[in-house]
DNA sequence: CATAGCGTTCGACTATAGCGAACATGCTGG
DNA sequence: CCAGCATGTTCGCTATAGTCGAACGCTATG
């Protein structure tokens, strides 16, 4: 499937080439294949929306398409669409963007986003993976795992360090993961990024398992201490507004009361 | 470039095949092709992330990898990024749905929209194409363009009826843009959908070339009469300011007032 | 327990996608 | 204004890589 593979890989190319897009001779390159090559998989990526070509001298950018399918990613999830309005009410109520993620794997993706108020915007692209120990969201996923999946997916992932503040013990990790557990919301204190605090909860199938989590991110600034409890509360809150929303539409479980810590699941 | 125009295909038979997602019989019989052909592809799109492969009895949906590069294309188009907040003021002001084109090939794209407050949603995917006879965008972005041009798109889009208000005659076409130059807004009064209203205005880049249309949307009974002309000036205002944020931002041109009604492009 | 339907693997054949060289085009600098 | 270069585009040959079909294993169902 090579000829596949290497159309995919340009579209990758064209999303990293911003903002000037993509030349034939750099794709060519890139790919390390002949010129007439690059040109015929630019080529059909282009009949098919995939890419974009802008004249003169083309450069090729990322196509409508994809902006079309990626938003029906989000359609055929149920999550993103339930938990549009939940975001929005909270990053009303507590002034900060406001994100969901799906578990891949263990990881966090990031379905949606609602931007807060506030000067700051951060980088953070739809549906883009973040480190499972290193974000709120990650750890509010594992938190809702037993120990030995925990341990599978630190060595699988590997607990590297983005800031000083990254937990790179698996000791360290379980415990702080205990932590969360008896609060009921994960913190991440610069420990993705220096200068930004994020709280996470995560949210659940009828059955109990981890389906993603809830988030919101800030400036270290703009939490000060004695807001991270009510932060926190409101976070869980609201996730477990998600848990028996999804459940009241795909299956029809009685919204049975959750609980308010009852998301000891088993992790699998 | 058979076997990447086959995964091409394949993926946007997995965009429609919402929501219980593609067998391998059904890629194989929907592409004509034998099961191990279908399965090779399959397994390539899921190595890159373009499909999510659903166990047990493997069904096929959009993957992540989309909606990642779905999120990419907006930010490589600096319209998106610069009209959000236009756009969320402009759905405060009307309490309508307010949505953002940018122009292709003479057919409104739809960038990013913002839901309005009300109960009813429209079924409006992002980086979808709208036709240009039947919608507010597509008018107002016709309406920049000279008598030739204009012919030009209808005879190559067609002027099919959407609905029993459709525009689907040539004179009666042009007529209606003439007035929607003079009144500096475009109006679809449920001609691409039943019992739905639309008013739009284009904005322009540095050489007063159309660059795309803002829109806003809601049902008929939202939108009196005695509404239209106040919305309709709401709509144009917030254009002008988007074609005067775009020249901020690309090119260092002053801002030079654009005049009420200066729209008046000749299309190339 | 049998069977039908699906997904998965394998090897052979041949169409197809890849290469390289030649041709076109559009800019840059002399 | 022309020459030269860099870039995009086309074409034919060849071998590779993608296609097919058949055989296998699994699960689900009557």
């Amino acid at each position: 499937m090579q000829s596949v593979n290497r159309a995919l890989l340009l579209v990758n190319k064209a999303a990293g080439a911003a903002p000037d897009g993509l030349s034939l001779n750099q794709a060519a390159e890139a790919l390390g294949v002949a010129k007439s090559t690059a040109f015929n998989l630019l080529k059909t990526l282009v009949a098919h929306g995939f890419l974009r070509e802008e004249r003169p001298g083309p450069r090729y950018f990322l196509g409508m398409s994809l902006m079309r399918l990626g938003d029906l990613v989000g359609q055929q999830l149920p999550v993103a669409e339930i938990s549009r309005p939940l975001l929005r009410e909270l990053t009303v109520a507590t002034g900060l963007t406001a994100r969901v993620a799906v578990v891949d794997d263990g990881c966090p993706v990031f379905l949606e986003r609602v931007d807060g108020p506030g000067m700051v915007r951060f980088h953070t692209p739809l549906g883009c993976r973040e480190a499972p120990h290193a974000s709120a969201a990650g750890k509010a996923i594992l938190a809702t795992y037993d120990e030995r999946r925990v341990r599978e997916i630190c060595q699988a992932e590997g607990l590297v360090a983005h800031t000083r503040s990254t937990i790179t013990d698996v000791e360290a990790l379980l415990a702080d993961l205990e932590r969360t557990r008896e609060q009921g919301f994960a913190i991440d204190d610069e420990e993705e990024a220096e200068g930004v605090f994020c709280v996470g909860a995560a949210f659940l199938d009828h059955q109990n398992r981890c389906l993603g989590a809830l988030s919101v991110t800030g400036i270290r600034a703009e939490v000060p201490a004695w807001r991270v409890l009510h932060i926190g509360q409101l976070v869980r809150e609201y996730a477990d507004r998600l848990t028996r929303e999804m459940r009241g539409q795909s299956a029809e479980l009685p919204p049975q009361s959750l609980g308010a810590h009852s998301r000891r699941g088993d992790g699998r």
